[in-house]
DNA sequence: CCCATTTAGTTGCTCAGGCAACTGATATTC
DNA sequence: GAATATCAGTTGCCTGAGCAACTAAATGGG
């Protein structure tokens, strides 16, 4: 009888999973050489608020990523070091807007060319052709799975 | 000054972090359905033992993805639900071999056509170029990140 | 052969993430 | 306009993973 997955190591799914393990542990090696112990999905969160400044904490959750109560946390770590600041809005005191200090506005200006670097260490090699390939994959598990 | 990632949704990192996690709920749904309680990372031990009966411990921690104390509990969850033996190596008796027991074997049999349907519908619409190119990506990615 | 070193596995500690219960604020409905 | 429902956020509880300390077994050097 055929293995239920004759080649797993070749499994897409299981590959997803670990190549999604090794690419956090290398960002963790990375972050841990600013000293500041902040977490991979702490900046992650700091990065979208680049973007997306004074949102309320309900939007910063990516449904299909983080709860409502790993924003509270995650959050709630920003703010100890001091590179965010929370405020409730004052039209609907339920919510609270989150935005980038002054020091959280630096690090991402710190970190933005080891970042860049980064990412051309790890997609820079790849032919182009397949960074859309892997985009278009990317988009259609994500419309299949939400 | 232009973000840290101008278009951080698309960015490769995170949307591969994304993805993992959503496969990962995605699974753990289908295994929920199976009532046993089974974990993804325990669903996937499960797959290997079907390819490498009786290895040692050692041998079945993907030593890029689970490290040993993950195994040991991973196996005694697999150990309870009777799904595998575990006997010490004679020859060397600080070694432990795992074996999958005849239930174990069920198991994946009953699973089996499960499996390869969520395989198909997760990656059965997409061109079998980007397929190549997902599996080119995730050889890149793996290769530098080990 | 005996002691130090290495190896395989296990256990305890800690932390992040998921889930559900809870609080406070707003919207709705009668 | 009072009672109810809904919504945003928070907190507590539990599980899974990473790390380090520990045990037991095997190896190697004097």
């Amino acid at each position: 009888m055929t293995p239920l997955d004759s080649t797993l190591t070749q499994a897409h799914a299981y590959r997803l999973t670990r190549l999604a393990r090794l690419l956090r542990r290398h960002l963790e090696q990375f972050l841990d050489t600013t000293g500041l112990g902040l977490s991979v999905p702490q900046f992650f969160l700091l990065m979208r608020l680049e973007e997306q400044d004074g949102r309320i904490q309900g939007e910063l959750a990516d449904p299909t990523l983080d709860d409502r109560a790993n924003i509270t946390r995650l959050v709630g770590g920003l703010l100890d070091r001091g590179l965010v600041e929370r405020h409730r809005d004052e039209e609907d005191r339920r919510k609270q807007r989150v935005y980038l200090t002054a020091a959280g506005r630096e690090l991402l200006e710190d970190l933005r060319p080891v970042v860049l670097r980064a990412r051309q260490e790890l997609f820079g090699g790849l032919p182009p052709e397949d960074v859309s390939a892997l985009e278009r994959v990317l988009d259609h598990l994500e419309h299949l799975l939400e």
